[in-house]
DNA sequence: TTTTCTGCAAATCCTTTGCATATCC
DNA sequence: GGATATGCAAAGGATTTGCAGAAAA
């Protein structure tokens, strides 16, 4: 995260709060700060950990009950993990997924312009990219019918 | 997965085992064969329930196993869901990841390529695609180092 | 017959939930 | 003061593990 947007940060803290009424409480501010700092997309225990010792009362599932809301009210994203179980696909050719996130259903496309994307530069030279995942979100056909 | 895929999906399995010294049992089989026939991207709860019916002697942990058996030595996809923790990311700027499959680690990176994908138009007819997520999969610069 | 696999049960990891108390607005 | 959040403890779901017997190469 950038100066800009790490003073930036608590302002936009309080607004999305506000704007969702949600208490602002010193766990939720503590624990957002924490985030802002992190570099490496934590888990739940990952900001517990730290926190636990400038605020050594807090409760591991104020942690996960808060970044869960965050997450809800688009002030964090989720990057990883959906709580969901491991699931497999039989067909190993190319092709990207979408899935609903109503119905969880996944359903298959092919997209020649998705296969063809160049990997940057930048992490050519010191990384090894051995796949490229896409993922497209949102609400499938039959979901949208019913809602 | 196409007709063509079907009829060359049990030889394609009988030489991946043999590729990888896996012994080629009926629990294995029969797990492959539902997997080919599905649609849906199953959990390994959804294999074990359908398989259940034709082989009831079957156990839960003989499909957790055997999927993940056989995603290690590539013959199914890991579609869905890493075992992984949920982890979070403070900056809701457009960026997209590379994940490290040695040590988990997540990194950021901006490209404008990948910002701008159109997606399909047969999802933009009947589909609502909200985002689209791009992971790269490979190996960082450190873990390249120490292997 | 030697290696590999399976089934069972128990354990583990991540996460959620119910409830009483404490805190925020 | 009423709504909301927290902490604790217990429960839950998904997955893994240790081990002994069974099946594969």
């Amino acid at each position: 995260m950038t100066n800009a947007h790490k003073q930036n940060s608590m302002a936009l803290f309080r607004d999305k709060c506000r704007q969702h009424n949600l208490s602002i409480t010193p766990q939720r501010t503590v624990i957002y700060q924490e985030l802002v700092k992190s570099k490496n997309h934590p888990d739940s225990e990952d900001i517990y950990r730290t926190i636990k010792n400038i605020f050594p009362e807090i409760s591991l599932d104020t942690v996960y009950r808060t970044l869960a809301k965050f997450a809800e009210i688009g002030l964090i994203h989720l990057v990883e993990g959906y709580g969901e179980a491991k699931r497999y696909d039989p067909d190993t050719n190319n092709h990207h997924h979408f899935r609903c996130s109503e119905c969880n259903k996944i359903v298959d496309f092919h997209d020649d312009s998705f296969d063809n994307l160049k990997v940057p530069k930048a992490f050519q030279k010191s990384f090894k990219v051995v796949n490229v995942k896409i993922i497209l979100e949102g609400t499938c056909d039959e979901c949208i019918k019913k809602l």
